[in-house]
DNA sequence: TTTT
DNA sequence: TTTT
């Protein structure tokens, strides 16, 4: 009735970009994101979480999003069951997300590394269907906070 | 680095409350969340997410949530992965609750169905180490709870 | 950047429902949201959040819910910052809400108490557009609407 | 019941360090978190939402946030009232901080501008008594922070 | 299969 | 202005 996700992390591979029989842009990655707490050896974990992004903003994270970047994702939980080729009910995890936010910039440049995937509209959207600026969150300059600016 | 989901759905099940060889109490429980959206064939889904609770509050969901019970649980997307008996590995998704609303009141007796379980120490906090008033949400006064109704 | 809240609590008052010069429907209510801690004097408080919600969920809650009734509301938190007559700075803090949850059933009867308002186009979604099957939560079979209790 | 928000935003200034007349700590800062859609006036706003973090997390944001660095915050929204000296009811919205990640790292030296402040106890914790590693989210090894830079 |  |  009521599934929200909020997660910050690194991803641990460049986004895959796929697109459906219908056109539709599917983009996955893995997300790395440390646990708060050591476990009882001392080593600070990570989960491993998979993240699906739909349309447009699975187009954008295909375009900015690298491995190694941090990324703020805001989504449901899903479990996909499926049987596999052994016959065996295999649960799957992941987050569809309707909100990404690039934490840190890298070259903005829209990277030519990934190939071939066209986009068929463009757009900076970066939450699902809502107009969105700037890529990236991370770079100081974009918020010119000067006190003159602030009414307080 | 931040995980946190939120979720509001009934239990499948009563919840299985264990014990670690030193002591410390875990209940888990499956909770069915209802998709938001049906699917293309116009059936309403439903998540099944593994929630584990440990210590006092998992005691406390393990004494009041019942199979159908109503819940909101807040906590943190864990992926555990292990290799099973056939060498092959497996990834479970569990939300690790650090606090639990129950969101509709049952017949609130203390179910004498589960059974066996003891509790060291009494507390009725519903969040991890906070203290909490009444175990129902959903209703100030109605909880049925008197001292002698508890084993605590 | 990013801005989620989601709350659990009960409405203070009926909500108020209002239409813009442009024809949009707004709705508003307080909700009350009680701290899990006591304060020093030992008594439980509460928060009183105001919950703005637009469209036709807006519509949905000025129908469903009432006073004393229990709701998860997930959204945004807004501060309105303006001056008043005396020409001081007010903040004003509310939630936009983009989901709504009716977590306990009332006399789903839709309310005639609420008067006058009226309803351009009729939509069950209670989430700001999605599709929505069934207003109350509490329930999986609850949902005793048929086309002659509503007015779409 | 239940009352979690999560913010990721920018400081409006540098972050304010308090002790109680007990002594305990209590930073607060202004956040200001970019709106997703921009006005009607094509204008992007913020909203600017005062932080509350007390103890140690308090202390260590007072240490590594400054005016214009990123953060997400995690914790629950607080109205407190009370009247002012002109005898009206005001109402103040505040985040009370739980869990504070820094997003993107500055000089992180521990500020010397900031005075004063003296810690009675040390801990690198940036949740609320839990244990973490590094203060800085975006760089695992980049902190700089060794026992002798350090007052605890 | 894993990030810093 | 406040809910159970």
């Amino acid at each position: 009735m009521l599934n929200r996700i909020i997660l910050i992390g690194r991803l641990t591979q460049d986004p895959e970009l796929r697109y459906t029989a219908t056109g539709t842009a599917v983009a996955s990655f893995s997300l790395a994101v440390d646990r708060q707490r050591a476990n009882q050896a001392g080593e600070r974990e990570a989960d491993f979480i998979n993240i699906v992004v739909w349309q447009k903003l699975g187009e954008l994270c295909a375009q900015y999003l690298r491995k190694g970047r941090m990324a703020a994702v805001e989504g449901r939980l899903q479990i996909r069951q499926y049987e596999n080729r052994e016959g065996q009910k295999v649960r799957v995890a992941e987050v569809i997300a309707d909100n990404v936010r690039f934490l840190d910039r890298g070259d903005a440049s829209p990277a030519t590394s990934t190939g071939t995937q066209t986009r068929s509209e463009g757009s900076r959207s970066m939450s699902e269907s809502r107009y969105q600026d700037d890529p990236f969150a991370d770079d100081g300059h974009s918020i010119d906070i000067v006190d003159d600016d602030l009414p307080f």
